[in-house]
RNA sequence: UGUCCCGUGGUGUAAUUGGCAACACGUCUGACUCUGGAUCAGAAGAGUCCAGGUUCGAACCCUGGCGGGACAACCA
């Protein structure tokens, strides 16, 4: 009884490292209570998958604790940030369904702050004005293995340095031509350590504070002080700047300003795909993907197009979990969570992907059925909906074989099905082509007695597959979704450029596709499950009210894909 | 020949802080079914990187290895 109760609360709210660390902090009262984190993206890309992560983590930690969450845009560098990709990252932040209300802030907005701060620095003799190349900057640091040596402009005096550095941002110097350094310790074992740059000139206009500035932080300069400045207590971010902890802390406590802790955790991977954004500019730059939106992409704004629910995604973060060690989902535990929710909140429509022509010779030619479907059987009160029936369908050519397999349970010459909600059907008869030797269509025959929910007929058969009215039908476009890569880390192979394992198949467009009549009045931007398909919505951009275009989510569970799959490999 | 971090089934997480490893995905059976969907029932799969040590008892603590990752932008 214990144990199961234990379970459930454990199931009901996971824990995590960091969520240990700021229970302890609550339980010392280090904060005065307080939790305030930050999501703090750079405006010089869009945001994926990986990015929501530490968005759900960090806003998702403020509302568990009842704190605070800012987004910080990091925008220290003006030659690679744009206001555009401000407003983009703010889009799929809202999407993502948080708010930071009007704690919306800018490393930009501290400018000022941080400058006196480095003049505090240098008065206290704890930073100088250095003035080696970049080149020379780099063979002063050492190596890893090796220390670094002392710049000759290392001990200039105070006085020097303050007017050097007012120089600097009144404009005096070029690019380049002189840096303002961290006076920290150039044999330090860590080389962050190594006099980090805090400063460095830019004669570049900045998307916030245009001209007014030619001398720019570093993000090493600006994002603790930043934080600090925000008062945030929790200072979550990735691993890669594990090692950077220690400089960030040097400087408050040379400052002598308000100590936030940051915390660092294991950045995900996916597999199938690729992460960093660098890679992913180079799809999009290479053509090998229609932009970075493209369904196929692992960004929000891909996934958002392709059909991803903003709850799916959250989900996935918290499913995922928090830790220390590098991590790849594997992409069909995603696939699992989205189709768990569409299952529930989808209504069903039948749909043929690839139309085969079937006329059913003994039903009457201007008969019309009106038959009862289902929306949801997973929500009766999603309703019920008319469905046509006539003489002429047309089925999905998937859904017939000339020759059918072991456990093929759908339709074959001689051989029966039902057709779902209508009636069982045989094939009679075979056209084809007499040139191509393409099937055109088949001749089939109906039970009359058997139509759905008539309960008159006892007849069983194996399969159920999905048709559409010829007449009544709806034509669109369809396009079909596979993972973007043949292997699960395609970035991970030395020999090979990710791009050589670009799957071939990442995407199938069809045309003529059939929809039932009832997809005649889309509004917006549903979600569906194509009966035996998959899950699919309107795609944003290219569906239009006279041409549709629908994007797959997810295909459905398909056991007999496996079956087939299996017989193959034998 | 440096510093820091990490190492639990195929994958991702957990183990009441020392009491002989749990959950989810995936895989495989079977039941049910007018979606080969969903659902339900069940199975296989790790002895926790290795070796010592402390202890009545270690995934958890200690020591030493091994393996993986991060760090040598005036990027973030």
């Amino acid at each position: 009884m214990e144990e199961k109760s234990n379970n459930l609360k454990s199931v009901s709210k996971p824990s995590n490292f960091i969520k240990e660390i700021i229970e302890e902090d609550l339980r010392t009262n280090k904060y005065n209570g307080r939790v305030h984190t930050r999501f703090p993206p750079e405006p010089n890309g869009y945001l994926h998958i990986g990015h929501a992560k530490s968005i759900c983590l960090n806003f998702g930690l403020a509302e568990e604790y009842n704190g605070l969450c800012n987004i910080r845009f990091d925008d220290t560098n003006p030659t690679k940030e744009e206001a555009e990709y401000v407003d983009s990252i703010k889009e799929d932040i809202k999407w993502l369904g948080f708010d930071w209300g009007d704690r919306e802030y800018y490393a930009s907005d501290y400018f000022e702050e941080l400058y006196e701060y480095a003049i505090k620095l240098i008065k206290k003799g704890k930073a100088y004005v250095d003035a080696l190349s970049a080149d020379e900057t780099s063979k002063y640091r050492g190596t890893p293995t090796e220390p670094g040596k002392e710049s000759p402009y290392r001990n200039r005096t105070t006085e020097e340095n303050l007017d050097l550095f007012e120089k600097m941002r009144a404009g005096e110097y070029k690019d380049g031509e002189l840096v303002l350094r961290a006076k920290i310790d150039m044999s330090s074992p860590n080389m962050n350590l190594r006099d980090p740059i805090m400063y460095r000139i830019r004669h570049e206009s900045h998307h916030r504070t245009g001209n007014k500035w030619c001398i720019y932080p570093t993000y090493d300069w600006a994002h603790g002080q930043s934080d600090s400045i925000e008062g945030i207590t929790h200072s979550i971010c990735t691993l890669e700047f594990e090692n950077h902890r220690p400089l960030y802390n040097w400087f408050i406590e040379e400052l002598e300003i308000f100590h936030s802790q940051q915390i660092e955790f294991a950045r995900f991977n996916l597999s199938y795909t690729v992460m960093s954004k660098r890679k992913l500019l180079e799809l999009v730059e290479g053509k090998y993907v229609n932009g970075w939106d493209d369904p196929r992409m692992p960004t929000l704004s891909g996934m958002r197009r392709r059909g991803y629910t903003p709850k799916s995604i959250r989900n996935i973060s918290e499913k995922k979990g928090v830790a220390k060690r590098d991590a790849v989902i594997d992409i069909a535990s995603f696939e699992h969570i989205i189709r768990e929710e569409l299952n529930k909140s989808t209504k069903r429509v039948l749909v043929v992907l690839q139309p085969l022509k079937v006329i059913i010779d003994n039903y009457p030619d201007d008969k019309i059925d009106e038959l009862d479907a289902i929306n949801n059987p997973e929500d009766p009160s999603m309703g019920k909906r008319k469905l046509p029936f006539s003489k002429i369908i047309y089925i999905d050519k998937d859904d017939f074989r000339e020759e059918p397999p072991k456990k093929f349970y759908r339709l074959a010459p001689g051989k029966e099905v039902r057709l779902r909600y209508a009636y069982i059907i045989k094939c009679e008869e075979v056209i084809k082509d007499p040139t191509t030797g393409e099937i055109i269509e088949l001749h089939c025959s109906y039970d009359k007695n058997t139509k759905s929910g008539s309960g008159s007929s006892s007849k069983k058969v194996k399969g159920t597959i999905h048709w559409v009215s010829a007449q009544h039908s709806i034509d669109a476009e369809v396009r079909l979704y596979d993972r973007l890569f043949s292997v699960t880390n395609p970035a991970g192979d030395k020999e090979n450029d990710f791009k050589d394992f670009i799957n071939p198949n990442s995407l199938q467009v069809i045309h003529n596709c059939k929809l039932e009549p009832s997809l005649k009045e889309l509004k917006t931007i549903d979600r569906f499950q194509f009966e035996r398909l998959g899950y699919f919505c309107l795609d944003s951009v290219d569906s239009k009210p006279n041409k549709l275009v629908f994007n797959r989510i997810v295909s459905l569970r398909d056991s007999w894909a496996k079956i087939e799959k299996a017989s193959k490999t034998h």
